[in-house]
DNA sequence: GATGAATGAGGCTTCATTCAT
DNA sequence: AATGAATGAAGCCTCATTCAT
């Protein structure tokens, strides 16, 4: 089995086996858990084929190393929220809405999938390379911001939106959903939709005209 | 030397020579450092022994353990923030007024001490115990978001700002302050007033009436 | 499919079907090439499978196990070798003549498969059974050993050579002769036939009266 | 401790404390053991850990790794050989007593450090690195093949030598004498002195006029 | 005939910690 | 006050082998 494609999004994948992308999926499954509860660094192999009621061995079997998992759990987090998002977002007839819907939509992904995204806030700042540079950086989520810069930039020529910098105002919304899972850890009985709606508010207020 | 400062019921501290306290301190500024630089996980002892050119040993000798390292590395932290930023909050006309100040305050200080919040931000959702469970997790910032919230409620009776969720807000205000410190990192020609003046009248928008 | 030969005692090999032995030969030719490339110690079942571009099972259903498959790359060597010299050695005039032919077809052969030379070379020392045994130790050389010093017994009492130990100098022409395959793999360009003459010469002043 | 000074030979060597060098010292004895015995892939940390009765941590804390181990294991033999060998060849009254001399000095020590040379002889064609290309190659080999060829030179040039091709000689010599410790090792009650002269005198054969 | 899947042993390395000096 | 030395646990990874299909 094996084979790394890394970082990148194309899909050099060789065809798999079903047996071969069950078994990737339930490690991937329990990986996801593990770093979730446990953290980043409290994850190991062990830890993960001990959730998975397999061996060691059949991690290294069906991934190429630690790399490799860590990276298909992300390219499988974002899959997830992509295809969930995609669709609600989209077609939207102002910038107004289409920034609410984006907030929203987002804290409802977050709260539907806390473990992933919990698991997703661990690995990012702690995913490095051999010299300590982080594997995910800035760079990589440039797209998000750039895409979300997008959406801001069509409510301001849209006349919708005040003059604020683009980019502060699209850290910050990325920020604040950001935060939001360890906040529904903390809180599992928080009412989500209320939270959201709060902080669509909040920054509907901050950049209207 | 060793005893972690929780035994002592007096002074919360013990007594510590001159020369210990020079040691304690050097040692905390590499494993500053080494965080900032290498993450949590690619810290070790050994890392930070040899950036602070001492042996493995004085690290044991002078600290308890791991655990008490990290924690007088986050009281430092936070020492040194509360210090620079306490004077430059306080005795604000108007709640308004506060709300900036404390924000660019923030920003201020993240931009002066990289290293130390981006270290800070490596420790927090890193550090666990044996269970695994964070070692600082939302109980422990309870009392920075109450601070805050007390800000926002000032300015709520007193006109100024409008009838959101306090919570809400001072999460949101938090999360945009905490995501500061990797954007600075990744671009250090960035100029910080202004990225604090434009996150203050964010959130200026967000809150007045 | 498995079964050492030395199992089955009239035929010393056991009937293989013609896909059989096509496959055993596409594997044996795959680890002379990965021993060659990256060593004994740097070969593997996977890095063999990989070569020949099938799955690891494939080799596990060819061969009995890593002793079998060794084993019969070893032979498969020995035979190419026999088969190219055998008929360029015998039937010379005179001892001196035998001698010369006999080094010079062997740095012709090593030079025409250095790849095979190289990998016999490396699993001559490091194939050893569970207690640390070489299994291709001085007992497996004496034939060739043996040969060799009748030949050079045959030169003493014709009264063409000299009266030498008979096994120092037939040990010291293999040595040379063993010698050869990393010396021509260093050197790509080296002109064969003129080490052999002056290897064969060497050995000629060595030995005559 | 560690400190990896790779293959120079340079003296970039932090100082050692005694108990660190004898540490080494004992590390590198039972390594030599080992590999002489069980060969270069029957050797583990584990292993040779056993054998100098300390933990494998030990191993690890007194090396940098594998590789700084096997490294100074071959300088300790180096230095080993150069010691006893360099007195008793240099100060030659002509070419032909010095190339005696050479060869019997050679055989001398392999005779009295069969364990060193055995494991030598394993290192040698099995260290590699991550690539699999050797550790010592051909060109490690060069200044003790031109040294060798330096007296070869002076022979020719003196007329006590014939014109034969001074590399082919000198590579002959060496692995005539490298094939010697597998000899000393399957025929411990070997005549040393007796086949030191032999092959001495195969090669004043060899190379007179 | 052939293969994908799984396993358990063993490899090297890093780590926090303890201890004698 | 400091350090060098040692340790055992745990980490990831590779390997030859076995087994069910």
């Amino acid at each position: 089995m094996h084979s790394k494609n890394s970082t990148s999004i194309q899909n050099n994948e060789p065809e798999r086996s079903f047996i071969d992308q069950v078994r990737r999926e339930q490690i991937i499954r329990a990986a996801i858990e593990s770093i979730a509860e446990l953290g980043y660094g409290g994850t190991s192999f062990a830890k993960i084929a001990k959730r998975a009621k397999i061996s060691i061995g059949v991690i290294a079997y069906h991934f190429a190393g630690k790399d490799e998992l860590i990276n298909q759990t992300v390219i499988s987090i974002y899959a997830a929220g992509t295809e969930y998002m995609l669709p609600r977002i989209q077609t939207r007839k102002n910038a107004s809405q289409a920034l609410r819907a984006y907030i929203e939509t987002n804290i409802e992904f977050i709260a539907r999938h806390p473990s992933e995204m919990l698991a997703l806030a661990q690995i990012l700042p702690n995913f490095r390379d051999e010299q300590g540079r982080l594997r995910y950086d800035r760079a990589q989520e440039e797209p998000i911001l750039s895409s979300l810069e997008d959406l801001l930039s069509w409510g301001q020529s849209s006349g919708e939106f005040r003059a604020f910098d683009r980019r502060v105002m699209a850290i910050t919304i990325r920020r604040a959903i950001d935060g939001f899972p360890p906040q529904i850890k903390d809180e599992p009985g928080l009412d989500v939709a209320a939270y959201a709606a709060e902080l669509a508010s909040l920054f509907e207020m901050a950049t209207r005209k």
